[in-house]
RNA sequence: GGGAGCAUGGCGGAAUUGGUAGACGCAGCGGACUUAAAAUCCGCAGACGGCAACGUUGUGGGGGUUCAAGUCCCCCUGCUCCCA
């Protein structure tokens, strides 16, 4: 495609504008000002189609570099910078190298925030959003973004959602979507259910922050508990991803071993019945000193064993408990509470009778919704019956202690058994084995392994989700909406007043239908999925994201992914990702995909956070505008000193900064840049003023090399400072000093950067080494030949190209003495070749020995490079140096690193 | 309580396999240019002592391994995150 219309005007297209360069002094050459030149080239790029996918043919290589979609919240912040401008880096970096490269765009774009629109502002939420994504779309673009837009997809369009429907069916069929009755997590502000990912430590709500409640309510839930030990164990594949992103997957899955172990219910007589009471526990070794069992008050026995004498306080406690959080609950600072149901069991392993109890702390949910108590060696069960007056039980002592030497608290470490029986004596790790084994012959328990992850809550009682397409029919029940039907679009005109129950279910005509198994009155589901669902496949459908026959094809996805880097946010670590990796091994399942992963490596970037001030007698915050002097900051308003610190940017903090304020007044390049300098990506960045400043000053520096080159008339056409070309020179003649420092400079930085690019990602030191090449070519340039001159400038610009894409380009054309109006698509910085290094240009003649006399740098010598241990030794032990602090002494000991060092110990 | 990670100048941060600690930048100081300022250019800069040459010391604290430790091992302190 041909750029049908110069929008520049080639070398000094920037037009003098004298509201930003009031200074005649400078009015020979032009200056740096990126407002000039950044919107015509993000034209230029998408108008030449730079950002296009390529077709990717058998033996091509491929590489997906994939960002977290955002929620089209409307509003671009520092974190969305910060994460797409290291993505698009990873991006650039891959198609200089000659890679085919994919990099999508799109929104997570179902979701509260709309709805919360449309009840405060009467608003249609998908006008709302569709909105938002076109305001964010163009802020995006501002940022210089190679992204292919062609590829773009909004989770609540209907031909996206329509897939995510047809792929829950695809759950459906496989039995991984079901409905049940449970307790849930309500969240009593956003009037919805949530998953327990999305319950935060403290019991709170991950979206509206309330104290989440738990009701019993009829949900559809996706069995990734059916994935448990796969995805635990794959994790060792994605040595890509971060060691805590792995560790906190690991623990939220929760795999322990233990044993389930059958108390027999006897009755007021105390002989045995036919009723049985299974407990989950990690300690079989501990059963001799179970003194009771509890039972969760929610669990199904509780009602039928309950005897006459105990049913008030029993049901009074229930009720009880039912108003408690699960946080509530278990919360180890909490007292632990509960009543005796007053039925017994029998000990299998002792046959002691032992009463059953209830009590808050345990969940039904959870194992098998019952515990053995044994408080001599659990500090739970301990606290429990030193408060409710129940026997302690030692049965594991350290060796060679004394039975009554912990009586203060629970013993829950290692040790040998006693008051046992059989197994007395042994170690606690071999009883676990001998009891579990002893149980599964003596028909008491087996073995069983634990998983602490539990199904996913995917309904949710709110409107603007994606409708979960099926039918419930009074004959066939549970009916799933046809695939050729789909989507099942969300109706308009929906009341969503945001109070009680699904909005959906309001809409008569929408709800009621016939039965597509049976003809009959039937209606639809109400319930709209969790966005997570939507979010879980997004990655699948940007390989193919215009197919209308299916969601992706099998061709397309299997070439494209896994997604080769992804980046993203730390607190996606649990919840999306999880879910991602679950959705990817459901579909290779159902024969969808061919991989076992979704994203081979994973980089979480760390957050921006503003300069914070903060009044700490007040508590209140202060906007960093009203503190008149940053190096004494006080309360405008009573002169008090303020705390200063960084933190997380937000409004209400008033330590937010605007992108695009930045933009406007640096250019996305310095933003840019500033960003990948500032720190390292996955650590906290600290915004300062005084560094984007610094960053600009930069860019500016290499505005007026390049502007100096071009006075001097070097040009980089037809190949000049090109690879062949320097091969010519170098075989044509000698060079002078500064010619060698500089290419010595020039193929430094290409070693570093390359290097810095590769595996690690480590930005920050790949501009601190454009910087030294800057450095370097301030000085030497002036005195270097054409050729070599040539050449620093292209490697320069073609290095920093991933990083200020916008500059590279303009200073590119500057140098090429090409018309604007060429075609971008092979002249353009972006369509070049990465630089290859050559090692040559490295050498030296002589390198810096230090000499060290017992260990200590007492000085350095000037050595030939070539110089073998001997003549080292030799050079070290004649030295000044070595006079002046051996005292005439001969070194016991001389090591020498060739190259490096020698190290003279007297 | 269990697990993971981190700790380097005034600040952000650099430092292959252990081999000159503090690259690069910000802030600071000195100088040049300017009537002046801004911008730009050149230079200085861990701390302590010294006019200087130079010396001592120095990567949260303590110990260890080694010719040599920011880097490896052990203990401690502090901070962050995850799970309880």
């Amino acid at each position: 495609m041909l750029c049908s219309e110069p929008w520049s005007e080639g070398c000094g297209s920037i037009a003098h504008t004298p509201l930003l360069d009031p200074s005649p002094s400078v009015s020979e050459s032009s200056r740096y000002q990126p407002q000039a030149i950044e919107t015509g080239w993000q034209r230029a790029w998408q108008e030449n189609g730079l950002h296009d996918t390529p077709e990717l043919k058998p033996g091509d290589d491929a590489f997906y570099a994939l960002s977290m979609f955002p929620y089209p919240s409307g509003n671009l912040h520092m974190g969305h910078v910060r994460n797409y401008v290291i993505t698009d880096v990873v991006a650039r970096v891959q198609r200089l190298r000659g890679k085919k490269v994919l990099h999508p765009m799109g929104w997570d774009a179902f979701g509260l925030p709309a709805e919360n629109a449309a009840i405060e502002r009467g608003v249609d939420p998908g006008a709302w959003t569709d909105q938002n994504i076109a305001s964010m779309r163009e802020q995006l673009n501002q940022l210089g973004l190679s992204i292919d837009w062609e590829r773009e997809v909004a989770t609540c369009h209907a031909d996206y959602y329509r897939w995510t429907q047809w792929l829950f069916l695809h759950f459906l069929d496989s039995g991984l979507a079901y409905q049940k009755d449970a307790t849930v997590n309500w969240d009593p502000i956003d009037q919805t259910v949530l998953a327990n990912e999305q319950v935060d430590s403290e019991g709170r709500s991950w979206r509206s922050g309330a104290l989440v409640e738990k009701r019993k309510l009829r949900q559809w839930f996706l069995k990734i508990t059916d994935y448990a030990q796969q995805l635990l164990d794959d994790l060792s594949q994605l040595d890509g991803w971060p060691e805590r992103v792995r560790t906190m997957q690991a623990n939220w899955i929760g795999r322990s071993t233990g044993a389930e172990l059958q108390f027999t219910v006897v009755d007021a007589a105390g002989h045995d019945t036919a009723e049985r009471i299974t407990v989950f526990t990690t300690r079989p070794d501990t059963i001799f000193g179970a003194s009771y069992v509890v039972l969760a008050p929610e669990h199904p026995l509780v009602a039928e064993l309950t005897t006459a004498e105990q049913e008030i306080a029993v049901e009074a406690f229930c009720d009880l408990v039912s108003r408690q959080s699960e946080q509530e609950r278990t919360a180890e600072d909490k007292p632990k509470r509960g009543v005796p149901i007053g039925a017994q069991v029998r000990n299998p392993a002792n046959d002691e009778l032992i009463p059953i109890w209830i009590a808050d702390y345990v969940l039904a949910e959870y194992g098998t919704g019952a515990v053995m108590g044994v408080p001599a060696h659990d500090q739970r069960d301990f606290l429990f019956a030193r408060q409710y007056e129940l026997p302690v039980q030692q049965v594991i002592i350290p060796e060679g202690s004394d039975e009554h030497a912990f009586e203060g608290g629970a013993w829950t470490e290692g040790g040998v058994l006693i008051h046992s029986g059989r197994f007395d004596g042994l170690p606690n790790g071999d009883a676990k084995q001998a009891i579990t084994s002893a149980a599964a012959a003596e028909g008491w328990g087996q073995e069983k392994v634990q998983f602490r992850l539990r199904d996913w809550l995917i309904s949710r009682q709110r409107y603007w989700g994606c409708p979960i397409p099926v039918i419930h029919c009074d004959s066939c029940g549970v009916v799933p909406v046809p695939a050729d039907q789909l989507p099942v679009e969300l109706p308009q005109g929906a009341n969503l007043a945001g109070k009680g129950g699904s909005p959906l279910a309001q809409l008569e005509n929408w709800v009621n239908v016939s039965c597509p198994c049976c003809g009959q009155p039937a209606k639809r589901e109400t319930d709209t999925m969790d966005t997570f669902m939507c979010s879980s496949w997004y990655y699948l459908r940007y390989s193919d994201a215009t197919n209308t026959t299916r969601p992706f094809s099998e061709d397309a996805v299997n070439s494209w992914l896994p997604v080769d880097q992804y980046v993203g946010g730390i607190e996606h670590a649990i919840l999306h990702l999880l879910y991602s990796r679950f959705f990817t091994k459901v579909l290779r399942d159902r024969g969808l995909l061919g991989f076992d992963e979704p994203f081979q490596r994973l980089l979480t970037q760390g957050m921006v956070q503003g300069i914070t001030y903060k009044n700490p007698h007040t508590g209140k915050y202060i906007a960093p505008a009203d503190v008149a002097d940053p190096t004494d900051p006080r309360d405008p308003a009573s002169g008090e000193v303020l705390e200063t610190f960084y933190e997380k940017m937000s409004k209400s903090k008033y330590n937010g900064v605007d992108p695009a304020v930045v933009i406007d007044k640096y250019g996305a390049d310095t933003a840019r840049m500033f960003i990948l300098f500032k720190a390292p990506p996955e650590k906290d960045l600290e915004w300062d003023d005084a560094d984007v400043e610094g960053q600009f000053r930069f860019l500016q520096r290499i505005w007026r090399l390049v502007d100096g080159a071009c006075e001097r008339g070097l040009s980089l056409a037809a190949g000049a400072g090109g690879p062949e070309a320097v091969v010519q020179a170098l075989a044509a003649g000698s060079l002078n000093p500064a010619e060698q420092e500089l290419r010595r400079a020039v193929h430094t930085a290409i070693t570093e950067i390359s290097d810095d690019l590769d595996g690690d990602y480590q930005f920050n030191t790949a501009v601190s080494e454009l910087m030294k090449l800057s450095n370097a070519m301030g000085t030497h340039l002036e005195n270097c030949g054409e050729v070599f001159a040539c050449e620093a400038l292209r490697t320069l610009l073609i290095l920093l190209a991933p990083f200020a894409p916008h500059l590279a380009e303009e200073l590119w054309l500057k140098l090429s003495g090409r018309n604007a109006g060429d075609a971008l698509a092979s002249s353009s910085i972006h369509a070049q070749r990465w630089p290859a290094a050559d090692a040559s240009a490295l050498v030296r003649d002589t390198v810096t020995l230090v000499i060290q006399i017992k260990g200590k740098v007492r000085g350095n010598l000037e050595v030939p490079a070539d110089a073998d241990k001997a003549t080292l030794e030799k050079l070290a032990l004649e030295s000044d140096i070595a006079a002046k602090w051996l005292e005439g002494k001969t070194p016991s000991r001389v090591i020498v690193v060739p190259g490096k060092l020698v190290n003279l110990v007297p």
